[in-house]
DNA sequence: CGTATTTGACCCGCGC
DNA sequence: GCGCGGGTCAAATACG
């Protein structure tokens, strides 16, 4: 397991990448309300609250992107029921998830009440997928696990159909999480055999860092960039979608398996759903390789040097003692989510919180989470690049080495949003200390 | 020249 | 078994 490396943190961090995403247009800036804690995260809480499944530093953290009101995302999970469309959504038909039509699946009541008593996790908005199972799990940044049955899932359910059309539908779009722990996972190295059938995806759902294409299907797709190099090996347009979907592979490491979509949502093109599939066989790239310059800006694409400037801002989240303390946490390492069965279910956590960190080796990767050092460094040049719209979000929640901290930690630093995103909103939000430390 | 992207072809899983 | 659709390959092309 140890092998597999970051995917979920990836995932992760592109959750949280979204919350300060700016997504240029239809977006909705950061609520008023939304708030960023104020005081440190406090890990170690986070780490013993296994609840906190993710022990994600930003577990805490209230979602931007979810208002109150809204009824999609936010409200897909904090109805009254905790309930979810699963009808529509294995069905991945057009109507706009959320609309309360077809089975549901009811959650039990301590999602419910934990929604009242917590602000609204963007990690916490996860659905679990168990295609063989057949079962969804809920699960929020508190222990509670809801399990439903469905009959309507289709194996393997398409991130697409979960994503797409009901995880994110509509006009108020939120970041949110997919998981979808298959049985199989090709092992490394034997990609491209048996690659489509029942792999691991991990779904993300993020504000598209750039307004949605005018020209479905002409690419122009503006991929935020993550801590890995990723490298486009291909692009289909998807039945039912009129915008492509690329398909990148890990470039940080030769021999590396992992994979990942991106897709504009069919049902709110200001959304990009992330697909990761299969796992990083190797550590964090201290510094994107060579490889790594990554996906070069696009001249026909509206992609903004930024990503020739971010990489230590990228890196810096990858410094977060936090990752290192729960990544190591005996009780919350987490068997591959491969394989997950029905049985496993309680354990759910633990898969999760496995996948969550296994990105996070301690052999390669601890060393630099404590280099407060080198976060200096880090941060250091981080004065050289052009202040991101999604660093002053964070920076804006913190001071002093508090907030470079989080910086470090910063999901949303996780992505090289285009510079032409600068939804001022984002800038100018602030931070409350979260009702609840975890 | 090395590397990344594009894009059509091919392969494969899955549903019917 | 067949066809559809998604995923990957690889040659061509573009870029720095």
């Amino acid at each position: 397991m140890n092998n597999y490396q970051g995917d979920l943190d990836d995932i992760i961090r592109a959750g949280g990448g979204s919350m300060g995403s700016n997504t240029s247009t239809a977006v909705p800036a950061l609520p008023a309300d939304w708030q960023f804690p104020s005081n440190p995260v406090n890990f170690s809480s986070g780490i013993e609250e296994l609840s906190d499944y993710f022990g994600h530093p930003f577990s805490n953290m209230r979602d931007p992107f979810i208002h109150d009101t809204d009824t999609t995302v936010s409200g897909f999970f904090n109805n009254s029921n905790y309930s979810i469309d699963v009808g529509n959504l294995a069905t991945s038909g057009g109507a706009g998830g959320g609309d309360g039509s077809g089975d549901r699946i009811l959650g039990n009541k301590i999602l419910d009440d934990e929604m009242k008593t917590r602000p609204p996790n963007i990690f916490s908005r996860m659905l679990q997928i168990s295609p063989n199972e057949k079962s969804l799990v809920f699960r929020r940044n508190s222990s509670a696990v809801a399990t439903a049955s469905h009959g309507g899932l289709k194996t393997a359910a398409s991130a697409d159909s979960v994503s797409n059309d009901h995880m994110i539908s509509s006009n108020s779009s939120k970041s949110c999480l997919v998981e979808s722990p298959a049985v199989q996972i090709s092992p490394p190295g034997n990609t491209g055999i048996k690659r489509r059938k029942s792999q691991a995806k991990k779904v993300v759902c993020i504000p598209a860092p750039a307004p949605a294409n005018s020209r479905p299907g002409g690419g122009g797709e503006v991929v935020p960039s993550d801590l890995w190099a990723w490298r486009k090996y291909g692009q289909k347009p998807i039945k039912g979608s009129p915008y492509p979907r690329g398909y990148y592979r890990c470039s940080s490491s030769k021999g590396c398996s992992a994979r990942k979509q991106v897709e504009r949502s069919r049902t709110d093109p200001n959304m990009l759903v992330i697909t990761y599939t299969s796992e990083h066989n190797h550590p964090w790239p201290t510094q994107r390789n060579a490889l790594a310059g990554s996906t070069r800006s696009q001249p026909s694409k509206n992609n903004s040097p930024a990503s020739k400037t971010l990489p230590n801002s990228q890196n810096q989240r990858a410094k977060s003692p936090k990752y290192e303390e729960t990544g190591n946490h005996a009780e919350n390492v987490i068997p591959s989510p491969v394989d997950v069965k029905k049985e496993d279910l309680d354990n759910q956590f633990e898969i999760d919180d496995a996948e969550l960190y296994e990105g996070f080796p301690s052999q390669s990767y601890k060393p630099a989470l404590l280099g407060s050092n080198q976060s200096e460094d880090l941060f250091a040049d981080l004065g050289e690049i052009e202040a991101d719209p999604l660093d002053l979000l964070f920076m804006d929640g913190f001071s002093g080495d508090e907030g470079r901290e989080n910086k470090a930690l910063d999901p949303f630093s996780f992505y090289d949003w285009p510079r032409n995103n600068n939804d001022s909103n984002c800038n100018t939000t602030s931070y409350e200390s979260p009702k609840r430390d975890l």
